[in-house]
DNA sequence: CGTAACTTTGATCTCGATCAAGGCTTGTGG
DNA sequence: CCACAAGCCTTGATCGAGATCAAAGTTACG
């Protein structure tokens, strides 16, 4: 846990006026499966109060497979991988969380995976404790957070397909379909801000079925590479063609 | 949806006195995962007064995979197996549903998963609006489904590991292992209430490959097979080995 | 500019899929 | 109670998608 560095302003920020706390939670709302969207101001400003800003420098670990579930996190910049590991070093990683993105939902006591920052990141803490007592007081808190784990358990779901019967081929499209359908800006054009190595384990393949894969989709014509992590889409539909194996 | 059968007794029930319901609730209370569990008398009295108790008869689709998500259920009796369906006829087993587990959870307005009973079941059935309804009344009611998603979550991102990252083998001790862990009598015995083309499709592998692994976990004098779907464990700690691969 | 890490490509191997064929169980009707 | 059919389950032979091993090309960065 001492790869976390606690923004000097937290301390303070967290006793100041609502409505100051209200514009630091500003930056969060940014995606629909956010926990602060569609909440009114005055459950925000409580959710502000108990919230910690924190920054995570790149690579550094925040959250520690199996460790006590201390914390919630919410991502306010920045992109962590998620990721599980065996004794021997395979790792899977099931999912990437982004800005807007809430981190830390925990069945057990336990995390069940661990939280790794792929470049700067901002977040904000809520600790399990002060969050539960909210969840007590304002019902929309705790919808809110069930449609964001029933939404990350269809995602988990989805994957589960991806990674028990579909190609690598299949895979690769499917994952580019994914990402198109949450780029930001660039119409046709897909940033992958993960490594090889993190989208293989993320498709539960090799990194040189990734790469030959990748090879392959743009000697068809259906991408292109303007540089190793930006794909251009070119042909969309045969895209889901391949996403579907056909 | 014609595959359901409401029972005659179903509406009278839904209307009947609040011990009455209770009473018809009891069977759920069968494990830790129940959304009845740890809920105040009255507040349970509430949600049996919403709840309608159906049958289905083994082999019928009750939940359809892009339906619109209209109702909630609560396993009472029977096991269903929840699924995905590729347009070529591939098939994911997500999981399985068993007395006390809660079904139905979905992100979005459609069911994630189709859902088949393997055998005769009993379910509670609940209408999306009218628990949606409890929701906002009973903090308790959506801290528990909090608890269910956030476990199912969990169980998810161990089974990505298992498609994703697992050989045969170790899938195959995983899965008897996990089903060892929530066995009901027999000390030493595993019950398969699946069949290999089910286990194949929960797995990740092909029925040629279940039986092969199977046998060979036999051979090694690790589990001894009294019946094709019972699975009698005889070396506890060679099967932990299996499942990590050593 | 040099080095270290990442990506790509090639050669080979292997685990599990597929194809094929028996064996076993279960249920039904004679 | 047996015969038979229809599914299951199991085993064998072969194939192939993707892993692994190996090495070269590229990028990032001090």
């Amino acid at each position: 846990m001492q790869n976390l560095r606690i923004l000097p302003a937290a301390s303070g920020l967290s006793r100041a006026l609502p409505l100051r706390e209200i514009t630091a939670c500003d930056p969060c709302a940014v995606r629909s499966l956010n926990l602060c969207a569609a909440m009114p101001d005055y459950e925000l400003a409580r959710l502000a109060a108990i919230a910690v800003p924190i920054e995570v420098r790149a690579g550094r670990t925040f959250i520690f497979e199996a460790d006590p579930a201390t914390h919630f996190y919410n991502v306010t910049s920045g992109t962590a991988k998620l990721f599980k590991l065996l004794s021997d070093g395979r790792r899977i990683i099931t999912g990437f969380a982004e800005p807007g993105d809430f981190l830390g939902l925990a069945g057990t006591q336990n995390y069940g995976f661990s939280a790794e920052a792929m470049r700067g990141m901002r977040l904000c803490r809520y600790s399990r404790a002060s969050l539960k007592e909210l969840l007590g007081e304002f019902p929309l808190l705790s919808a809110r957070l069930l449609e964001i784990a029933s939404a990350e358990l269809l995602a988990a779901h989805e994957q589960m397909m991806l990674l028990g019967r579909k190609l690598a081929r299949e895979r690769l499209a499917s994952f580019i379909i994914s990402r198109f359908a949450l780029r930001s800006r660039h119409a046709e054009e897909v940033r992958l801000p993960m490594s090889r190595r993190d989208l293989a384990d993320y498709l539960g393949l090799s990194i040189e079925t990734v790469c030959r894969t990748v090879t392959r989709l743009t000697t068809d014509g259906i991408i292109a590479l303007p540089s190793a992590n930006r794909i251009r889409i070119l042909d969309l539909e045969a895209l889901h063609l391949a996403a579907s194996g056909q």
